[in-house]
DNA sequence: TCATAACTGCAACTGTTTAACATAAAAATC
DNA sequence: GATTTTTATGTTAAACAGTTGCAGTTATGA
């Protein structure tokens, strides 16, 4: 069930989390705090905020800066731990404005310069969509 | 000399753009409109926004996406057309909070889902630089 | 010269993110 | 079970990035 994913993660598992859980669950995009905001509409936006930021901290979700302003947020896979060789790629339409996980396409390693040490990488491709073109 | 950058990519090379260009050429690191803003006191944020606008549409300039909900911008190739080919890598440290054009790194091309189409593509790492670390 | 276009400055506004503080609920301790 | 402590939520509002409208100024071109 959805309540054992956040024990899963260790988090504690209170209704408005269980919900936010499967509004992520439900979407075939990735979503923003003012998304889900309007899906939920009872629910407070500081308290979206913070449930956010919990799920992110716990790895059960990942950000994707799509270059909108606002950030989005998806579903990680089972064991991800949001290291660079878990991460994949990620696709925003610029004509329908939704960001798409590309799950399968993980993002390719690269090097980066001596002495820096990379913990995550944001991939993203701005085109247009299947459905759109 | 700078206003032939400019006049290079159509841009027509008032006092304020070519100061904006200087203070991008002299930085080592991506600088985003505040960070203009407070070199170049004396122009206007919204000056100095329709600016950068006009760089980056001119392909002058490349916008970054760091993750820290201000995009950042550093002056291109000679030749750049900003197409995913053309792009490079960036870093954005989370220490000293400076983000590094890895020009030499070209980012990688990958396949998108068929039906796909990528105009640009936005790849940084985040972590520890080598001064920092 | 005069009309037109391009650029700049000022002000205001939107939207996202975040903090401060108070309250409520849950968990732990006695 | 009552009390303390922790954790989660709600309310409010501030901070900040990005953006637009409008007026004034400067440059361009007929």
């Amino acid at each position: 069930m959805d309540e054992q994913k956040l024990e899963n993660r260790n988090i504690k598992p209170t209704p408005i989390r269980i919900l936010v859980l499967r509004t992520l669950l439900n979407s075939s995009v990735a979503l923003s705090l003012s998304d889900i905001e309007m899906v939920l509409e009872r629910a407070d936006k500081a308290t979206l905020y913070r449930t956010l930021k919990t799920f992110e901290e716990k790895k059960l979700i990942h950000s994707i800066d799509d270059g909108t302003g606002a950030v989005k947020y998806a579903i990680c896979e089972e064991n991800c731990e949001c290291k660079p060789q878990d991460q994949h790629i990620h696709f925003h339409c610029v004509k329908c404005k939704e960001t798409y996980c590309l799950s399968h396409a993980k993002i390719p390693q690269t090097k980066v310069p001596s002495g820096f040490k990379a913990d995550s990488v944001n991939m993203v491709y701005r085109g247009t969509c299947a459905s759109c073109s």
